[in-house]
DNA sequence: AATTAAAATAACAACGTTGTGATCCAATCC
DNA sequence: GGATTGGATCACAACGTTGTTATTTTAATT
């Protein structure tokens, strides 16, 4: 089919070996046969049979990513990145949409270097070890040692939020966000925003807590709707748990003409560049991208080489003051 | 490091070809020692190694996916169920968000059966012909013949659009899409509307052609108030050039109170089932998603199996009538 | 019990690479 | 000028499979 190295090895004339090392550029082989060699391969379009490489060196240079099927800008976002920085390392990043253990079979099969799981985002969180031979990163919360983990510490984040809020004086904060039990990252979320409001000797009352049934726009965007009609009870200030839901949140507020920050402050889970391109700049928590994509990349060339790793990185949200934030009157 | 072929032998007390048969359940293998090699497998956990397998065997079981970093509802929809069918012939599918040249390059290197490229959806359409031993399979325009291509025929989906709607009476009907010439598959719909609306008789004016800068809901929403805004020009029936588009539009109908479909009809490009759960159910034209789906499956099996196809499959689009067209007046 | 056919298993050559050790040939040394 | 380097090339064994051929074992036949 192809043409193979012993193809290029009969028709330049020396053994295949000494094709293989002039391909790899190896110093055994003399300037001069090794250019003979370069020129006839090209010449007959040869190109290397990665498999074949592989069985023998045991690397493929790929990295395989379980991808759910939902699309959230922050997620597309991160993986873009962590693609960009792993080609400098030229490893490839493939994506599978196919349930956990079969999107982790087929990774073995194919015989990636690692794979990133997020974990999780579609209410299936993993509790149990998926059969590997490759070694797995899990993006999601540490309180599950089965795996690496690299967590963006979603709580902390958000006790950061309520605690600028608090200290610009507003009494009547509410959280927007996808408030039902079964994605434990957004749970996670919840359960600070109430921790820290009673430590800070706020209770949080029913309609403070507003559960959009999803973490896109159009929820909330009605979520926020129904919230800022009602007058009377209306918050002096909204933290949201994500930006699809910030930008929804912005939607609603323009419609009602209010103005941020004079009317309502505003802070948002999700530190992404794009929070700054809003409407108004918005200010943010979590950590950055950027600095998400950099440890779970570096965690994953670790792991290609079949390196240790500590067991879970656990990265320190920043709170990014922008301009939709301000005192309480 | 794993355990292969040989180590099973070895435990088992046969020779390893012996156990290759017994594993692949060949009939050159009595039952017993059959069921012998299979415990002593398992129970060392032997897990076969794909690479070895498809260095003989030339085939990897896989089908690589260049996907476009774009987030649009009814290409995630048509790639999902793409997935669902290949799995159902034990392939899988594997996407790629790099670059084509990249991504293919990368398919390549992991030698998948065959590749699917969505040609094109962020301005680089290909005209040239890429590096690749695999086969290629294009969904998009069947104009340029350099590849095999499923093409879903927009064109002729959106001349049924305003067919329709001239024949319900309609006399003002506006466009509203992705009219930038930098992508020939929303180009392909544009000409089509003009060209129809001409050989109908109507011109075609400015206002009656509305870019939006992208096709995404936000754009879909912001182009549709200004179109709708404008009392004594706003049209009695509206094109969107997609999915996403619409649902932009049905906001922007909702805030101004207005009444579909007596005080507006519209129409839709992409023939999928969520069309028909929006707020009103609307008429939508183009390939149902399930029939291409369909095709993409079939060509990509074939290809894979090294059968030669036929170059260009071309779909017919269908006109399905909901309840958000109706007479005009 | 010896012969033969058939069934079961073992041995071995592929697949396309890499890496190690074995050969070759020229140039250098005494 | 024969022994000795050492550089360049070659031959060959891996890697983990599959498939073909050769060998052994078993059972059937006389």
């Amino acid at each position: 089919m192809s043409v193979t190295i012993k193809d290029v090895a009969k028709e330049a004339g020396v053994s295949f070996s000494t094709v293989s090392k002039a391909l790899r550029n190896s110093p055994l082989v003399t300037e001069k046969t090794k250019r003979k060699i370069l020129n006839v391969a090209k010449e007959m379009g040869y190109q290397p049979n990665n498999l074949a490489r592989s069985l023998v060196s045991k690397k493929m240079w790929t990295i395989g990513v379980v991808w759910p099927s939902v699309e959230r800008v922050t997620l597309s976002a991160l993986i873009t990145q962590i693609n960009t920085k792993l080609e400098e390392y030229s490893y490839t990043t493939l994506l599978s949409i196919n349930k956990v253990d079969s999107a982790i079979e087929a990774f073995n099969r194919i015989h990636v270097d690692a794979i990133l799981v997020f974990d999780d985002l579609e209410g299936t969180f993993i509790r149990t070890a998926p059969i590997s031979n490759i070694p797995l990163l899990y993006y999601g919360i540490s309180d599950h040692q089965i795996y690496p983990t690299v967590d963006a510490n979603r709580g902390k984040a958000i006790s950061l939020a309520v605690d600028h809020l608090v200290h610009l004086g507003h009494e009547h904060i509410t959280y927007i966000g996808d408030v039902s039990t079964k994605d434990p990252l957004q749970e996670q979320k919840v359960e600070a925003f109430i921790k820290t409001m009673n430590s800070l000797g706020k209770t949080v009352e029913d309609h403070m807590l507003i559960r959009t049934s999803d973490m896109d726009l159009y929820s909330g965007y009605s979520s926020a709707k129904e919230v800022l009609q009602n007058e009377s009870r209306r918050p002096t200030a909204v933290i949201c748990g994500s930006y699809d839901i910030t930008r929804g949140l912005l939607r609603a507020v323009n419609e009602l003409h209010l103005k941020i920050p004079s009317d309502i402050s505003i802070i948002s889970y999700d530190h992404i560049p794009q929070m700054a391109e809003l409407d108004v700049p918005i200010t943010a928590v979590g950590v950055p991208l950027e600095t998400i994509a950099d440890h779970i990349t570096k965690q994953l060339l670790l792991l290609s080489e079949k390196k240790e790793i500590s067991n879970v990185v656990s990265l320190d949200p920043e709170l990014i003051i922008r301009t939709s934030t301000a005192n309480n009157r």
